[in-house]
DNA sequence: CTGTAAGCGAGACGGTACGTCGAGTCTTTCC
DNA sequence: GGAAAGACTCGACGTACCGTCTCGCTTACAG
């Protein structure tokens, strides 16, 4: 998070310690939950001081948060290839791909939570987070647009609320994740003919 | 919530009390947020002992829920309107009315939030408010296959997904409301032809 | 410390836990020293919740000071002997004896300690303990004056603080304890003649 | 405090810090206490950083009582006067005077306190101020001897205790500081004939 | 019409975690 | 190698709520 500016006296941060909370923070979420991830456990698991986790990151949200962009690649891939339709569904399976990593799940409706309970936590988790992935799907439908295949079944913003929408909603309200003919479902309707004939 | 058994010595459960706690439960909530949302708080705000709260709600979180239903009105209506495209709208025009009450967003995503930290609280809101709201959607889809309307773009199961994620989605992740265009581009797009031709 | 107010509902202050609190308060001090004396320890030495303990005295070395009137009989005798030296060497014996209960040296360095960085503090401990064995001392000077007794070395106030600078004096700046050959000495000086002819 | 070995590699001891480091100590102690005196505030005030304070000296109370030394001249004058009452009441009128000096009150208040807590620093500060001092009193006291002007009212140990507890008493117990009539009093009481005939 | 078993207000209790402060040590860079 | 800057581990601080409990009062049914 906070880097630790560059032509300066005294000791760096440690690199140790960094991954060692992220490590622990992600740990713990995944072992009992969000809810008994506390900043006080983090710093006993990973062998570090209380101070050391709140100098660097404001709140146990924050360290999850980063520890999530280390365990996962939380980066989708957007590489061109070459039809909507083949886009579009990658970009599902691959969100889908992200949800199944162990801990993730419980990560991610942590974070959700925390983001709804913590207005300032809510603007970094939406900026710093979904935000992105808005962004991956923003490609993704702009090439599209430049190929000429989009099939315009919806503005470009309502699709991707459709399509985080269901993401999210499966993950938060039900118990049932996204399952592969889910994510057909979905890329037949929003109108891209299939892939293959 | 909990019922007083009928036959029994003693006095009855104090209305007055009751809806003093749900009372107190949603304007703190709307006032403050869910996080400073505290069981003492609500006690105090209602002039009741912080003992009655937990006598008839097992959390904070049950207070609001059953708040949430006395405010506002939680049932949306499903009467026959003759057409899938109809009533599909009129459900999520509720839906939008709903989250315009004030302090009913705040609410809504204080316990989303909640019901992803106590799996306890999790189920009773999953079965309590969310299976509810999807049971009616079903309603409008049972009678749209009745009639004959139904445009089966997609599964019903993901249809409502489709719905509710939208609106969730966008409750939890962004800072913009689902606004009437949104709406009508989303029943557009689940295959319901517009209403009169 | 705080008393709980006479007529009013609700649970009364339990006597146990206040025992319990003054008692290891007092025992860590005689064991390791005021300054290894915590809040925090003494709530977990008397199986008590640290809130337990701030919710009736401001600090730890409130508790203390209230430990020790409990351990240690605080009210020194002034009981009419018939001669001044009689007296003055008893109230002296009697402090000399206080200091030599186990613990309760340690306990007056520390009250005395804190006394000088929490001006708060200071001001309870100086009218609250100070205070009341200067009332103790003036009371004798007061009888020797009616009695005729008394020989006028110095003013009343010179007297008494002389007798309470070499006591403390001794106890704070040096290891020796004030002996009962210093006590002998110390009253043959402040004028009496001695008791026994 | 410690002193840079002779004849050695690297830069000298920086006089400017060890002086930034005793002025700031003082001051800060003047001005909110020694409660409030904190290494680091010491080193931050003095520009300073806090390895250098704990390169030179021990702990805090270290720092402030060199200060104290640096600030008011702490060596009470012996000079031969020709007679003990002259000697004892400018022996009590510079102690006096000492504690006027602003700041040293409360510096010397803090020392003793932090002498009870800290074994350590208690041996320190008894041998390193509180035996100097006496043994200016006992100078006096053995030429009191020589000339064979002693009053010997009480043994040399304890009139050291008295004139000293009378002072600290005053000063740790009370409000008042003592005052030019305390000061004629005790020497008086302690057995001096009056200077001038 | 009386006893007794709730409901209720108040709030003390044992806990857990919070976020902050300072202690004393260690590390890096500059001079 | 001294000194600035400051990151580190550690331990205690005082606070906020949790959920449970105990008190003394007030109902209101049951015998």
């Amino acid at each position: 998070m906070t880097e630790t500016a560059p032509g300066r006296r005294g000791p760096k941060r440690s690199e140790q310690s960094r991954s060692a909370i992220l490590a622990a923070a992600f740990e713990v979420t995944a072992e009992v939950g969000y809810r008994a991830l506390t900043v006080e456990g983090i710093a006993l698991r990973a062998g570090v001081g209380k101070q050391t986790v709140y100098r660097w990151w404001p709140s146990k949200a924050d360290v999850l948060l980063e520890a999530l962009a280390v365990r996962a690649d939380v980066e989708v891939s957007v590489d061109d290839r070459g039809s909507y339709r083949v886009e579009l569904e990658e970009f599902c399976r691959d969100s889908f791909a992200l949800l199944s990593v162990p801990g993730v799940a419980a990560a991610l409706r942590g974070l959700m939570a925390e983001a709804q309970l913590g207005p300032d936590f809510g603007t970094r988790f939406r900026s710093g987070f979904l935000q992105r992935r808005r962004a991956a799907l923003a490609e993704v439908l702009r090439r599209a647009h430049e190929r000429g295949d989009a099939p315009h079944v919806a503005p470009d913003e309502l699709v991707t609320d459709l399509v985080f929408g269901a993401i999210w909603y499966r993950l938060l309200a039900t118990d049932r994740p996204l399952s592969e003919t889910d994510v057909s479902a979905l890329c037949d309707l929003l109108g891209a003919a299939p892939a293959a004939p």
